[in-house]
DNA sequence: CCTGACTAGTTGACGCGTCACCCAGTATCT
DNA sequence: AGATACTGGGTGACGCGTCAACTAGTCAGG
């Protein structure tokens, strides 16, 4: 009814609306950085960043779509994308023979190594030099908050 | 600010990664409501607001393209998904044989009109219900200047 | 009027992401 | 051993988004 009136305030618009531009805007911002910088897609980036955490360079594939939280579908076409760059390799598992590895290749390596450091300069220099501790930490607690909620209702859908 | 340490501190990333995450997974879950409740994508809500805000619900393309902030080519992609289905028109400019309307149509509008309440009611019960005013006013803080950033270095692109 | 610059809008190709479905290998139960 | 279910992974189609190139209409200078 009009008691919990259907509408957002003022305030919550405006917020809303920016927030939707900058998180529109922010991975293009980035995603154009790192084209330039390197041959790598922010998503190239997430997936190398996994595979050089990983001891060996060398991960099952759900494992890694876990980790990235992606679907297997999804990992499953970029993976064929970056196997065609020469990013990374699959290779089979001997102990399951539906599994497969993906393996960093030194292309690969040596990408993310060249790439790394301008796109970390990058995001401070967007969001993290303007922005001070205190900020930092409020802002850190509304999006835990809205992870929070996003939780309980991915629960409350299965 | 320390421009020249090159990386994040712990907070500093902890917060951003929870942020990506936010930024991914918020999207999708109000496509999955939308789509649950109407026949609607995100962009054509997008596109049906901006429609039923103007006069007539009838705009030029290219105006269209400057309130939304998008490309004209994504727009002109987009619109003959929309038109596809029903949701607007196209018509001619007298005035200037390039150029066209696009026309908001009654199937458009009964559309949106459908969405828009448990659209906006997801909107606050995802984001707003748990952020208070003051912390509101912190994230508001932080977008414009993130926002104010990417400003920036748009100009400093050209 | 004609030519050249500019503008409005479209198109095609390609990367990204989801959904629905498929396939093959493994585990289990009898 | 054979039927069945489950699991790891891949595919195809399609919507979304960008980039580069194109078409057609307009306009300004000669």
């Amino acid at each position: 009814m009009e008691t919990d009136s259907p509408w957002l305030t003022e305030q919550q618009q405006r917020v809303w609306r920016n927030w939707l531009r900058m998180n529109t805007e922010l991975p293009a911002a980035l995603h154009r950085q790192l084209q330039a910088d390197s041959e790598l897609s922010l998503p190239d980036y997430d997936v190398l960043v996994q595979l050089t955490d990983t001891a060996e360079g060398r991960v099952r594939v759900l494992d890694l779509a876990r980790a990235l939280r992606w679907e297997r579908s999804r990992l499953s076409h970029h993976l064929k994308r970056m196997e065609g760059r020469g990013l990374v390799r699959r290779e089979e598992v001997p102990a399951d023979g539906r599994g497969s590895y993906v393996v960093l290749t030194s292309e690969g390596r040596a990408a993310i190594e060249k790439a790394a450091p301008a796109h970390v300069r990058t995001v401070r220099s967007l969001i993290f030099d303007s922005v001070g501790a205190d900020e930092l930490a409020a802002l850190g607690a509304v999006v835990d908050k809205v992870l929070a909620r996003l939780e309980e209702e991915e629960r409350s859908r299965r």
